[in-house]
DNA sequence: CAAAATCGGTATCTGGAGATACAGAATAGG
DNA sequence: CCTATTCTGTATCTCCAGATACCGATTTTG
């Protein structure tokens, strides 16, 4: 029944390195439902009990939150093999903090929490690998939160300028950057308002710091870039 | 040889619900190493090749991690009973991101990464509990740093102030608000400047919506509050 | 109990960043 | 290829929040 689903469900992250038989095995044990939506349907609405990690199997949806004050917003776009509900599967939370809802037409797939960590006596080799998966899933969000947290802390625009550019620079060792974000993306990413942003870049460039046009950044003076970059 | 240990490491988060016997059985499989350390000794330094997550068995450490300037920012203090590198473990990262040093004489024990998830062939009922707490422990991580993320979202201090009590107002159920954090801790939870920060408490009790006394708060017109949270 | 240290509230001054508006460049689309 | 749309840089104005300083209240400690 799940055998349609097969090439999303061999590129989940979840089920990275599990050969497709152990896959099968796996779905076999898991019990997993799939839960088949109409656009705009409520896949898990905030509130709702907490029972299964969710997988896109195909379509999109939005997850979204509701402010104090009653406002939706939108906070992830969940695509074909995304997953969802994973931070939330082993914490003490019972509950959905977020609603998830169909943009498109949708078909989702429904892990189990209870039996993930596996309730069968004989771990097979390919659950191990699984539960890995799951804590490496879990641990990277984990990090990217962190890494978000590091860039949100830094006060001045400035300096969170110079913190992407640099980190960019240490990944790539390059001092010519290209960037995938467009001003918005990147306004939005670093958390300030654009005209600001480009106010200080413009000012940056200037002052012979780095250089740029368009979506192409080189850095010009690197001393003075870590100099400046926290604060 | 650990049996000293015992009653410290009965009350790790990691260990959590399993009997003396089995965490006995289980450091056996798990084969910890025990490393003592001096006051200012480096426990792990940045940069440095990834195996083990660490307990703190005995003393007080700090992690610190450095900024791309150079300069060394402490990011938590552990102490008795607190893990660390937890995170890291089940990442792709493959070397320590921040710096571990003895505040005060330390005993810690480290344990195998790769004997996390159970090398043995039969999964002992106690390891299955084992890793439902590192699951539990990321997990909880994350939603620490998620919540964090969202204080740090916003931008004027008066929202922040608004969301925190609402916050405690949804927990509690209560207009009554004790806070075990003083001002200092509070404006910096907030990731503001003290003064700004009471400012704008002064002004918010002026205008009828809250009232506060040392640590004592009050929630008066929580209307007002919702209409505020979010700028 | 007195002196010292910590903590909380307030005032002033200043700067940095947001909002808004607009014009020119780049890109998309017919 | 020309039009429409999106993207980017820039200017102006305003104001929120940070830095600093100081005072009174509270707590600590010797």
């Amino acid at each position: 029944m799940l055998e349609k689903y097969f090439d999303v469900i061999v590129n989940v992250s979840l089920f990275y390195g599990i050969e497709r038989t152990g896959i099968a095995n796996m779905l076999n044990c898991l019990k997993p439902r799939v839960g088949i939506y109409k656009k705009g349907d409520y896949i898990v609405t905030s509130g709702q009990t907490y029972e299964n990690v969710g997988v896109v199997l195909k379509g999109t949806a939005t997850v979204s939150k509701e402010s104090i004050s009653g406002n939706r917003i939108v906070m992830t776009l969940l695509k074909e093999r995304d997953i969802f509900g994973e931070i939330v599967a082993f914490s003490s939370m019972t509950t959905w903090p977020a609603t998830v809802q169909a943009q498109e037409a949708c078909e989702i797939l429904f892990l189990p929490r209870n039996k993930i960590v596996g309730d069968c006596d004989q771990m097979c080799s390919w659950h191990r690998i699984f539960i890995q998966n799951f804590l490496r899933v879990i641990s990277e969000r984990a990090i990217v939160l962190n890494k978000k947290v590091e860039y949100l802390t830094i006060k001045s625009i400035r300096g969170k300028i110079c913190s992407f550019l640099l980190e960019h620079y240490n990944k790539s060792g390059s001092k010519e950057i290209e960037l995938a974000l467009n001003r918005n993306e990147l306004a939005d990413f670093l958390n300030v308002s654009r005209p600001s942003m480009s106010r200080e870049m413009s000012k940056m460039r200037e002052e012979g710091v780095i250089d740029f046009h368009l979506s192409t950044f080189r850095i010009i003076d690197l001393q003075a870039l870590k100099a400046m970059s926290e604060l």
